[in-house]
Formats: C-alpha cells, structure tokens, sequence
DNA sequence: CATCGTAACTTGTCATTGACAAGATATGGG
DNA sequence: CCCATATCTTGTCAATGACAAGTTACGATG
C-alpha cells in the first residue's frame, strides 16, 4: 500500500477491474450522448485514470467498441434463447434487448465504428445468430430452411429495434416497448 | 473578376454553389467512411475552400447533416410513392432508397448527430411518414387505420433495410437487394 | 452609376481529442 | 528475494469543431 487511505479519493495506482469499468462507463456515456461522441478521454475521467489507460487495455477507440459489441451479441443471443420456442416472443426478446441495452445495440449495427473482422466479435456475431435460427426453428420447423423466413423475422424484430431506439416513434415513448412490438410481430406469415 | 482565369485552379472568392457542394462532398465522404468520422475540414478541402466555409452555411456539423437528412426523408418519400399502389413494392422501394443513397438513410437515424427538432427536418420527417400511410392505404385500405399493421410494414422494410446496408447479411451482398427484399416483405400480413 | 447593407468567405485562435512514445510502478512466478 | 511483465502515467503532436474578427463581392436602392 502506497496510497494513504484518505476515504474515497484513494487511487492506487493498478485500478484493479479499469476494463470492466471503462466498458460500464462507455456504456453510460453512449446512453448519453451516443457512440459518435464517445471520448476515451472522459471514460478515463470517470474511472479516475489517466487520460491514456484505455488504451493499453483496447488499443484505440474501435477496440473499446468492438468489444462492446461482442457483449452486446451475447446478451442478444441470451435474450432470444430465454424467450422460449415461440418465434413471437423471441421477437419480443430481441426488441427487449434493443431496448434494455440500447448502448450496446447501437454499437453492434455500426459497423463503421469498430474492428468488423476481429476473431471475437465474428464469433459472437455467429452465436447470435445461430439463437436466431434456432428461435425459427422451434417455432416453425416447416419454415426453417428458408432464408426468406429467417430473413423476415430478422428484419421485422430489428426493424421494430430499430424505429424504437432511434425515437422513430414518439407516440409510444412512454408505452412498454415489449407490449407494443408483440401484436406487431404477430402480423408474419399470416400466423 | 479579380481572379485571372488559369484554368482548372482557378479560385472566385465566391463559389456560387457551396452549399450544395458540401452536401454532394459530405455524402461522398459518408459512403466512404460513414458518418461519424465526418469533418468538416475535410469538406472544406474537397470543396477548395476555407476550413470554416462551412459553418456558415450549415452553422454547424449537426445542421449540415441536420439538411442532409432533410434531403433524404423527402427522397425516401418519393421513392414510395413512386412504386405504386403496391404495399410490397413499396417496401422494395423503402430498401432501394436505402441501398441507393445509403448515405442519407444513415444520417437520418442517427439522432445523436442532428437536430432532432429542426422545423424543416420534422416537416419532412412528416411527409415521409405520410407517403408510407398512404401506401397502406393504397395496398390494404381495411388494415390502413390499424397502427400495428403500419408499424409491422414499416418496421419489416426498415429492418431488411438496415441490416442490409449495415453489412449484416454478408453472403448476399453480391445480390440485387430488391431481388433478395421483394419475397422476404411478402411474408407480411398472410398475403 | 455610386453607395451601402449584407451575404459569402478567409484568417487566426483555442480547447478537446486520439494516438503514440517513453517512463514509472506494482505484481506474481521462480 | 528478484526480475519479467502487465498496468498505468506523463508528455507530446497533428487534427478537429467552434468561435471571433476581418475581407471581399454582390445587388438593391437611390
């Protein structure tokens, strides 16, 4: 211990968990004021670090972001699976997730902020979507070769996503954003 | 004329169309790096003219992308209304817009980076959304007071839309987008 | 045609940022 | 106990957005 515990501005000098609590910050600041205007410099401010640090452990700023997104394909394909075998709910939980981790799904869709190719992040990309097929699978087996189907489903949950997070719809704002997306999900294949 | 004429280098005080020039040289600039790493600066020098032309006639970043979502909603508008009284096609004209000026279709739904409440901005914003009203209308005239049924197409073209030029369907990039939306917005509405 | 108000553009400046380089400090395995 | 290495700091540079103040051209008006 080199630093004098002096109450709550104690700062020794390894933070101990600065990853973890750069990506929680980043995650508070995109929800403010979106991923264009996110600075590693004021990450580093809110974890009480130097200006430089988010670097060693990212690189740049699309590093941070890529693995943001890597999380963000992970609480997806978790979000999906947990709706059940119902593809409806799995298109509520997919607009759930948009909506609970908004940060983190604004991220994933652009890809011009982060690392597209990076090995973790493709992989991530790949177990979302097989949750995505399997979803369509449970629900409509007779429908889960064809890539119309899945594309349909996709399309219409993240489209849905989407319009939600990007305030396209500023009559609901105040409604569940679950309870409105069900019975427009319900529309697909005439079910 | 106090610029003697030598040719290609030649540099009126005036432009006489900058305003427009920055708005063509921002959409180039966009498709190339996406909307984010815009600067103004760079517009500027593609334009041939000072770093802070721009300013004045877009005052800031946020107004210069501010009209160039202006431009596309209006765009957008008369990409469905010229696909006829088809609901179908006028969703493949949604994602055609989209895919053909993908710069535009990312500014808009981008609020962090706009003006969210410019007048003009929202003026247009509401002729967009009634050019899609009015494709409902046209399609399925007893659906065309149900907000679900509007939410369920908008959200289905928006989506195959999005992901599209977002880049997440990657084995299909070599295809017509409209080709590969048309029967994936059939599924719509049991039709 | 002279003048003047104003729109269009320039030059200069400042704080902020991302990236990089080089140095300081702690940690844990041997 | 010691050192290789991961972690974090300090210092610096070029680029950027925004703003202030000055310059030039246009066009309406008399």
């Amino acid at each position: 211990m080199t630093s004098y515990d002096d109450g709550m501005t104690e700062r020794p000098y390894h933070h101990g968990d600065l990853k973890n609590a750069l990506l929680a910050a980043a995650v508070e600041a995109i929800a403010q004021h979106g991923p264009a205007a996110l600075s590693l410099r004021d990450l580093a401010r809110r974890a009480g670090v130097s200006h430089a640090a988010p670097a060693h452990h990212f690189g740049d700023k699309a590093g941070l972001l890529t693995e943001l997104a890597t999380e963000g394909y992970d609480l997806m394909a978790e979000a999906v699976r947990s709706a059940g075998p119902d593809l409806v709910e799995a298109g509520v939980g997919y607009v759930r997730f948009a909506v609970e981790h908004r940060s983190h799904f604004e991220v994933m869709f652009q890809p011009a902020l982060l690392h597209p190719d990076d090995p973790g992040l493709v992989a991530a990309r790949a177990r979302a979507d097989a949750a995505l097929s399997a979803a369509l699978a449970a629900s409509r087996p007779e429908r889960a070769e064809q890539r119309e189907a899945k594309l349909a489903a996709w399309s219409l949950a993240h489209g849905f996503a989407a319009l939600w997070v990007n305030g396209a719809m500023p009559d609901l704002v105040d409604r569940d954003p679950a309870g409105v997306a069900r019975p427009v999900l319900r529309n697909l294949f005439g079910g």
